[in-house]
DNA sequence: TAGATTGTTAATCGATTAACAATC
DNA sequence: TAGATTGTTAATCGATTAACAATC
């Protein structure tokens, strides 16, 4: 029922909403108040016609003559990305990445928040992290119901990734952010964005053998 | 001096290097010793005609009416990345990404070292994590000297990234990788690769709101 | 109005897929 | 040899850039 403007939009596009965001947060952040295709492509390294063509693909944020209204596009971009809906998160392996997760500050300002942490490690169970209290697998579908969680990070050990990856997709979690180096397909319903920490490193590496 | 069979490789090609080598490694680890385009592809949900192509842009890896020797490459492909160079890594900021950073043991499967933590406040300088002590920021010109290191992994908060960047680079890291929303432009003579986790969890979130 | 800058079309460029001849 | 599957060219598709008319 809504979104009825967001369609057929290329996946090229849309993987760089998100840092669009990120520069027009900065710029708000400095009281900037507009910004021309041209300065932020600038800004951002990439070409100013690149920046008119994504934007438009919404919609027209700008204004002949004037150029952007920064917090007006990044609102914009922000309702465009869901940030808005205020998504509620767990964490399920409390393993020191899992931690880090949850101490990190910066999600709850795009709109996320962490509203439980999970482990199978008895000894991890009971701990508090940020505020949270670890709690065990086993709570999980009942946490669920009752919180209405819309996203899982898994921070796990290759060998329990996908087992666990069907355990919170049959509790009803219809995001999964994946962290460890497993693809995880064949889950009917379930969007899951992955994070291959070691494919980065990888390029890294390759980036630094085959320099100017 | 090498590599020389390495030119106007496509970006676009690069990036799926690391996703092949770790489908191979998957592969090897079950003992299968030859496989198909035609398989592969269905493995990696991709098509047989682009891994084709992909890998052919770095020289004959395959067999007509065979398909492809997996350990080969699989090797090949570690020596394209430069994963047998044996790179060394030290990490800078020994939060709990840092922490996380210097336990996970995969890193070491590929081939990739870390030698050192730093950090900058003297409550964490001294503490042990997964036997490597964390030492001062200050000792880093003479640690790098002394031991060589390739790679700085960066996991600070987004007001430290950029002057202990600099730093870094002052003391002649040539490759960094960077996990605060920051993009590091502007460093001569470094490479740099970025961890964006907050605008994966972004992509996540518009995924989740555009699902079919 | 004149100047600036977007929105948008058309042109270019690059990446993917299809097809098949080469060859193991 | 026959069958299988690569290597590689050509065709298609998608993404980026250039250009400029529309318009604030």
């Amino acid at each position: 029922m809504e979104n009825t403007e967001t369609k057929d939009i290329s996946p090229a596009v849309i993987r760089r909403l998100p840092r669009y965001y990120r520069y027009l947060d900065a710029l708000l952040s400095d009281g900037i108040e507009r910004i021309s295709s041209t300065e932020l492509s600038e800004n951002m390294h990439v070409t100013a016609s690149q920046i008119r063509q994504d934007l438009n693909q919404f919609g027209g944020f700008g204004q002949q003559g004037y150029g952007y209204n920064v917090e007006y596009l990044h609102d914009e971009i922000a309702k465009i990305l869901g940030l808005d809906k205020g998504h509620t998160l767990i964490v399920v392996g409390t393993g020191r990445l899992g931690q880090a997760l949850a101490n990190y500050s910066h999600f709850s300002k795009l709109g996320f928040k962490i509203v439980g942490l999970f482990d199978v490690n008895e000894k991890v169970v009971g701990q508090t992290v940020n505020r949270l209290t670890v709690r065990h697998i086993d709570e999980l579908p009942a946490f669920i119901e009752s919180h209405g969680v819309d996203i899982a990070a898994l921070t796990l050990p290759l060998s329990e990734a996908e087992k666990m990856a069907r355990i919170v997709a049959d509790c009803g979690i219809k995001a999964i952010w994946n962290f460890a180096p497993v693809d995880l397909y064949s889950i009917e319903g379930v969007t899951v964005e992955n994070v291959h920490l070691s494919e980065s490193l990888m390029q890294l590496s390759y980036n630094l053998l085959n320099m100017k």
